[in-house]
DNA sequence: GTCTATAGAAGGATAGAC
DNA sequence: GTCTATCCTTCTATAGAC
């Protein structure tokens, strides 16, 4: 594989990336794929085949982007508090760099639900949960976690940090006639999410 | 209009329903919607001349349908308390009847984030916020929230209720990898995010 | 109001030259 | 490896009979 070769891909794969984002699968067209990668589309088939494959590349590394965030916490040595408190500020970061990323795959899995199944199960999310109860055994006795409750508890958690992205469309709007600013309410989240969840766990005394 | 035209045209809207939520508005075929209807494609276009025309009947539609949810709540004389837990009890369980509703909703706003602004415009969001604030004045005192962080607050409460939904395809598979169904994760999920919400925002004294 | 048949446009994919 | 030209399928939309 020549130099020119890699450049060229890459150019196909990062117009791909922009365009499925925005339009999803079925609305994006391939005309305007090799448009924005300055190319034509004869040469998308060359390097991608199909449609079908190009996208299931974007796809297949986007999904891996986002799940493999969510993992690297898990083995923090840090309190519970702590732990939250990053990963709030890290996945809410991210997710500020790649804004359109949940919009897309949550899109994509609705229309698709088999599509995500193969990527999901190469984690161990049974081991991944334990990993939480074991590491934070001492200090569960002050909160409000356990094993009945964690499902709720850490879905509610994503939800926090994702939801905002996923409907930034209507979320920008209606903030904007409140006159605050997109960008200012997703910077505040950060620490608002955070202290949100811990004063919820905590069991008084 | 005859009897018979009106149900021909419901038909179609359902059948239309059906088929946008599930694929989208580009992946959607007025060929399957037809057949959906049990009818031929061409008294599609009778009823509403073309694809765009019967795509903005039925997102207008459903999108009053999911808004017309949440502002009901802020009129009822109850408790700050209760009516967080009127709102999950009342929002989650009509979500259970919509499940497909959010995604199909965030992804046009996503796709194209000018077709919600008229509707949003209808909406007085400014005078829905400064209601709750008065209504529960004297009760705020006990609790952490202010003008300051109300918006944050409100948005966590629609992420906690909406998100499960909009991304079903990912929680259904992670969670039966552990056990757990997604219909009884969501009939649980009434009581934990009021409860959640309601021990966030107490003020410990 | 409902149907069959078909026009006409758009978009994915390929052939073949360079 | 990259391009132009074109094929062919799919899909929206309409014409016209009943």
């Amino acid at each position: 594989m020549t130099n020119n070769d890699r450049l060229t891909e890459e150019k196909i794969f990062d117009a791909a990336t922009e365009v499925f984002e925005e339009k999803g699968l079925a609305g994006a067209r391939m005309q305007n794929i090799a448009d924005r990668a300055g190319i034509n589309k004869a040469l998308l088939h060359y390097y991608y085949r199909t449609k079908d494959h190009l996208f299931e590349a974007v796809f297949t590394a986007l999904a891996k982007k986002i799940f493999s965030r969510f993992t690297p916490i898990f083995d923090k040595d840090m309190s519970l508090e702590d732990k939250i408190r990053f990963f709030f500020r890290e996945h809410i970061s991210f997710l500020q760099r790649n804004p359109r990323l949940p919009g897309f795959i949550l899109n994509e899995v609705n229309h698709n639900p088999e599509r995500i199944n193969k990527l999901l199960s190469q984690i161990d999310f049974k081991d991944l949960w334990q990993t939480i109860l074991e590491q934070h055994k001492d200090e569960l006795k002050n909160y409000n976690v356990n094993e009945e409750n964690l499902p709720q508890l850490i879905t509610s958690i994503i939800s926090l940090s994702v939801f905002p992205f996923a409907a930034r469309g209507i979320f920008e709007t209606v903030l904007g006639k409140m006159g605050h600013d997109f960008d200012q309410y997703i910077e505040e989240r950060k620490d608002f999410a955070s202290e949100f969840v811990i004063r919820s766990i905590r069991k008084e005394h």
